[in-house]
DNA sequence: TAAAAATACTCCATAGGTATTTTAT
DNA sequence: ATAAAATACCTATGGAGTATTTTTA
């Protein structure tokens, strides 16, 4: 199994260019780096390296592991931050609020849909139980998945996608795909997202989770599509320019416009797909065997009728 | 150095709610996994698991650190499936296009800051080097600061705080900090943080990456303005949400603003804090070894008299 | 040929297993 | 008394070191 050492070596003979350098850095023989490091490619399964006489620089994997091995490693030492030194700091009466989340209701959603659900929850709550304490986890659909599964949280809004699930869940709502493009680009597409070749533009990707989370479906588009040119992008913010700036064009749920600023602007326009493209759904799920059955059917229910009444604007 | 086994095998306990049953299912015996895991809460610094002899249940900290467990595990899956999976489904020639970083130039901005600085940065580059490839990656100040050090990105736009650098980076503007509320809230505050003791609401204070992120800087806005009293956030979307039900209250850099969709909205009012709280600065850093100097140079001077004449607005 | 990484081989630290004890109700 | 976790002790795998070989400009 993997070792967080053999990671944070990695990063340090990313820093050093080489592996003697970086041995003698961490203390340790070469051969011992060495071997550490092969081991780490071994069961990541890709070359992080390209080895020569001059050093070793990162590979295109390489690279592309960095951010990740770095935030990994940072996600340990932020929680503990908050565990072990913020406990210490003289607030020990009310920062205990930040972790004390033994017995509060948690929701989980996934972040794009966050804004289409949180307010309704919230007073479907504050109608039925004022007195409940609760609290929102927002994260990737995978891990509001996981999160139920390990009884993280009590109830998970997401949208449905082929990982398999062993906790009870059935659609809320279906949503449906629309194009987000310039609007000089749209007068080309026409509302036909089989013009969309007319645009000699790549298409704009979001990078993980997104993408590790949605292999299928984004495979399915860019077949259907025929894309064979893309830029990757991994923040809406930075979406949002590209799009204003007329530099790409993208598909998303409709529920996905609500992670816009300001939209909808003048510079930006939304191409319904309609029956172009498959509709994905949206899911709540929970353990049925959870503490907080009551609060979470009358969630259910309530949800249900909102969003029969009124469709996602 | 701890095992990422050790944190499989946590969730699994979490799950089974038994070290005996996870044992089980994890197909080793119960005094393995009963080591594993207190190797890990010795390596951690903290108990995970509250033991009676009816099983295991977590502690706060367990609870607290679950979703990190999973988060951290899952990157590294979600790397590997776009590194493995994704290059064999047909697309070899155009998903490397994710992948292949090499040779691009790579600028890392703080996630709140990509609306403030994307815009500005691409014109620059399509006027000085059109032929550039370039591309955003959009992170936490601590993991740009990082990425920077270990040559993941050339470039990094980051607020400064307590973490030292050991690369060359200066200010490039200064923010002053901002109290967000309801409407009606503003009314009781007028202008005067310290009047907002009369608000009976809590702080809305951002969770991780945030906080680890500021330890400092929540410390002293937590002191400076008494609060004993807050609502843990994970997200700006949920953030939005609370705010505008008026169940709430936050203090940001002006710079957040962009973050919140539709702002400003009749249901929410920012308060200029100016010379009540110290301001935060808007760092640009890289080495001065990277291969990008000449962009660099520019983009700097560029983005340095583009804010002498407009503020952030 | 020289500077780097890889390989071969030995040794010991530690993770895992078995048997047993402790704990709490 | 029982069902769980913890402890003691032994064994064996694998990570680290030393010495040496391979690689490539």
């Amino acid at each position: 199994m993997m070792d967080l050492e053999g990671i944070e070596s990695f990063l340090t003979v990313a820093h050093k260019k080489s592996i003697s350098k970086a041995a003698a850095s961490l203390h340790i023989t070469q051969p011992t780096l060495s071997t550490r490091i092969r081991k780490l490619e071994e069961s990541l399964g890709y070359t992080l390296l390209e080895r020569s006489w001059e050093g070793v620089r990162l590979s295109n994997q390489g690279y592309y592991f960095l951010p990740y091995a770095i935030q990994l490693l940072r996600e340990l030492s932020n929680a503990s931050t908050v565990l072990t030194d913020f406990n210490v700091s003289g607030y020990e009466t009310s920062i205990k609020d930040v972790t004390n989340n033994n017995k509060d209701f948690k929701i989980g959603i996934n972040s794009w849909l966050a804004p289409v659900f949180t307010k309704a929850i919230i007073s479907v709550l504050s109608d039925h139980f004022p007195h409940l304490e609760y609290r929102f986890v927002t994260r990737p659909t995978n891990i509001i998945k996981e999160l139920i599964h390990y009884d993280g949280i009590h109830l998970g809004i997401y949208y449905h996608n082929e990982q398999k699930t062993n906790f009870y869940h059935r659609p809320l709502i279906e949503d449906d795909m629309v194009l987000i493009c310039s609007d000089e680009d749209s007068a080309i597409i026409q509302n036909n997202i089989d013009h969309i070749y007319k645009l000699d533009k790549p298409y704009l990707l979001f990078d993980n989770p997104i993408l590790a989370n949605n292999t299928n479906l984004v495979n399915s588009i860019l077949s259907r599509l025929n894309i064979n040119r893309f830029q990757v992008v991994d923040d809406f913010n930075v979406m949002t320019t590209y799009l204003t700036s007329g530099k790409g064009y993208i598909i998303l749920p409709r529920t996905g416009l609500f992670q816009f600023p300001n939209f909808p602007t003048s510079r930006m326009k939304m191409i319904p797909l309609g029956e172009q493209l498959p509709s994905i759904g949206i899911h709540i799920g929970y353990n049925k065997s959870t503490l907080f059955l009551e609060e979470i059917k009358i969630i259910e229910q309530e949800l249900s009728t909102f969003f029969k009444k009124e469709n996602v604007s």
